[in-house]
RNA sequence: GAUCCCGUAGCUCAGCUGGAUAGAGCACCUGCCUUCUAAGCAGGCGGCCGUUGGUUCGAAUCCAACCGGGAUCACCA
């Protein structure tokens, strides 16, 4: 295939250093656990004697059966792990430990024990003050790392419009972008345009042949659609004429190098290579128009680049880095190409530079690398968000500038994902098969308009309000769709059963935000009150539970940061607000008359209201005021 | 042939640094709008976590083999 970085793993080897590589977003703690650990590992020095190292402790949030009667708690430590050092049972264990706990660390208020579980309670107070920071502070905002960081995604071809696989890598680039801002890195947003080659020769020749001039204006066509329309009517004539040469005699190989048309394009791409006016003319305005075509798709998903990278001006570096790679003993000579052998390495030989001198593709990642690291100083990270069918390609890529002794090769990373399928299998452009970005993107807004005409909550809204709020939940439904899923899983997308906006999705998320607004909108201003005079609040369960799934948030993020994942925050924020909308049709908020709990319980809103936001903002997603 | 990724409910997916009875959404069935937005909530149905072995007090999670699906291994990009 011709794509630039369009083809959609990594091995143990590399994997090793890059994994250990991956962001440490400045430190983060558990802000419970930071207390918990020191404490346990005072318990255990002081019963048992043993020095336990942090990282052995395994919390998880207290197992609640679903019947029955619920086990108190709010995080549970498991102390099989620690009998050979207690020499005791595991019930003795952990009660020893429970006590201990409870005697010396204020913010647990009781524990009990069921088998080798010790369900730890910790008191409201701690809950409580978490719950005002929250309300106060970004508790989703992390403190500058100092790190500056690339991030590399979106990369289309400029033959065709933007698809559905680059709706998932376009999603997936911006929201790793905005994680990492997030977790306190300066983040530069990188695209690179694989703006030359044959591929757009084709286009161009088509264009010559048969357009009659078209353009945008005069066909109405997007100018990536019409680019792309010329790209499919030089297929379509080469084809016609491979089988006009098979059926005049020739082998298929031989008619596909033979046929006029693709003689015609090659000859069109030394024009270009030479710098002849005519055919960069040419280049220069079908290339234009596909640039306001792919804007005007991006401004609509509001995603934006602060660099981009034309192949056209890189494609020619990397040669003399080659070569000078050649010098130092890190490449070699045979046959009169350039190699890197990367046998020891476990991988394959590989050429960098051909016979006749030319480049390969990786010749000039090697080089727009470097250039990279020398243009942004103090560049510490280069995430490529590329298909995991180039899965190879950078781990060679790595190898390779890590052998040419760059210490910044250990920061290179990439953001490898899985394929998104159809229901009939894999998109082929030149089948006819693929999901077109625009088509998709106005369906789902088209859905959104439907499903909320449906509902009517919104006759009062002028047209423009109403349009600005089906393209947000439109977009929202296939964003969220896009992310929600791990990255590096393969995914399917049917069209025709067509995105949900209930249950699992993104308008749901927006819907419990645009209702907390509304109840914070007739409630007036928020009444503060001081953690003492909140502690006469007996929380209830169900807002217990809404504290503990926001006080997870930041762990969430973290997580997110380290993983590269923006699934990590999408699942969480569906789990919190999940809880919350629990919360919410049991617990009256407004209507309740104890104003205490009132303001708390409005606090409790307002509080999962802020973070969500936020958290979708990690996304890419915008949150309705209304909806 | 070699290497990498994936196999969890009818469908789409969580869970995977080993821990309690494996979770959601969709679909299907039952309730809940004269009460803060029902794009919602509560409940039901639905599972040899691909198979077989191994490690362990304990395996969906770790290891091995196998089966099934996908990708990659160009002097292409």
């Amino acid at each position: 295939m011709h794509a630039g970085r369009e083809l959609p793993s990594f091995a143990d080897l590399i994997d090793a250093t890059i994994k250990d590589a991956i962001f440490i977003p400045a430190m983060f703690q558990d802000r419970l656990q930071s207390q918990l650990v020191p404490a346990l590992q005072a318990a255990f020095q002081q019963l048992f004697s043993a020095t336990i190292d942090p990282q052995q402790f395994a919390f998880q949030p207290t197992h609640q059966p679903r019947t029955g009667s619920g086990v108190e708690g709010d995080v549970t430590i498991n102390v099989f792990p620690f009998l050979k050092l207690s020499g005791k049972g595991p019930e003795p264990t952990a009660m020893a430990v429970g006590e201990h706990l409870k005697a010396n660390l204020p913010i647990v208020a009781d524990f009990n024990v069921i088998k080798g579980f010790l369900n730890i309670v910790i008191a409201d107070g701690y809950w409580l003050g978490f719950l005002q920071e929250a309300g106060e502070k970004d508790i989703l905002q992390f403190p500058p790392t100092g790190k500056k960081v690339m991030v590399e995604f979106a990369s289309p071809n400029t033959n065709k419009p933007l698809h559905l696989g680059h709706l998932r890598n376009i999603f997936l680039g911006d929201s790793v972008s905005r994680i990492l801002r997030s977790t306190g890195n300066e983040v530069v947003r990188a695209q690179v345009i694989n703006d030359r080659g044959i591929h757009i020769c084709k286009s161009m020749l088509a264009w010559q042949k048969f357009g009659n001039g078209e353009t945008p204006e005069s066909s109405g066509l997007k100018g990536d659609k019409l680019v792309g329309k010329y790209y499919v009517a030089f297929d379509k004539a080469y084809r016609a004429e491979i089988e006009a040469l098979i059926a005049a005699g020739k082998p298929k190989e031989e008619a596909e190098k033979q046929a006029p048309l693709i003689l015609e394009a090659q000859a069109m791409l030394l024009k270009w290579e030479a710098n002849d006016p005519e055919v960069r003319a040419l280049w220069h305005m079908m290339n234009g128009w596909v640039y306001t075509g792919f804007n005007a798709t991006y401004a609509r998903m509001g995603v934006e680049f602060d660099k981009i990278y034309y192949e056209s001006q890189t494609y020619i570096l990397g040669k003399q880095d080659v070569l000078d790679g050649l010098k130092k003993g890190v490449f070699h000579e045979k046959d009169g190409a350039i190699w890197v052998d990367n046998t020891p390495e476990g991988l394959d030989e590989k050429v960098l530079l051909r016979r006749d001198g030319t480049s390969v593709y990786m010749t000039q990642d090697i080089g727009t690398a470097i250039k990279r690291f020398e243009e942004y100083s103090g560049l510490s990270r280069l995430i490529y968000t590329v298909g995991n069918e180039q899965d190879y390609h950078f781990k060679v890529l790595f190898l390779i500038l890590k052998k040419l002794g760059y210490a910044w090769a250990d920061g290179l990373y990439h953001l490898s994902y899985g394929m998104v399928d159809l229901p009939s299998g894999k998109m082929k452009s030149r089948e006819g098969t693929v999901v077109d970005a625009d088509e998709i993107i106005e369906e789902m807004v088209q859905e959104a308009r439907n499903a909320g005409e449906q509902l009517s909550k919104l006759d009062d809204f002028t047209e423009d309000e109403k349009s600005q709020l089906y393209e947000r939940i439109g977009l929202a439904a296939l964003k969220y769709f896009l992310l929600k899923v791990g990255a590096k899983k393969r995914m399917l997308f049917d069209p025709a059963a067509s995105i949900d906006l209930q249950g699992h999705t993104g308008p749901f998320i927006q819907y419990t935000f645009a209702r907390i607004n509304s109840l914070l909108g007739k409630s007036g201003s928020l009444k503060t009150h001081s953690i003492e005079e909140m502690s006469g609040w007996k929380m209830a369960a169900e807002e217990r539970t809404v504290i503990k799934m926001l006080h997870q948030f930041p762990a969430a993020l973290h997580e997110a940061a380290t993983e590269l994942e923006p699934s990590s925050i999408a699942n969480h924020t569906y789990e919190l607000v999940k809880a919350y909308n629990g919360f919410y049709q049991t617990l009256p908020v407004l209507k309740e008359e104890d104003p205490l709990k009132r303001d708390c319980r409005l606090h409790l809103s307002s509080a999962v209201a802020k973070n969500v936001k936020k958290a979708m903002w990690c996304l890419g997603i915008e949150v309705p005021e209304r909806m």
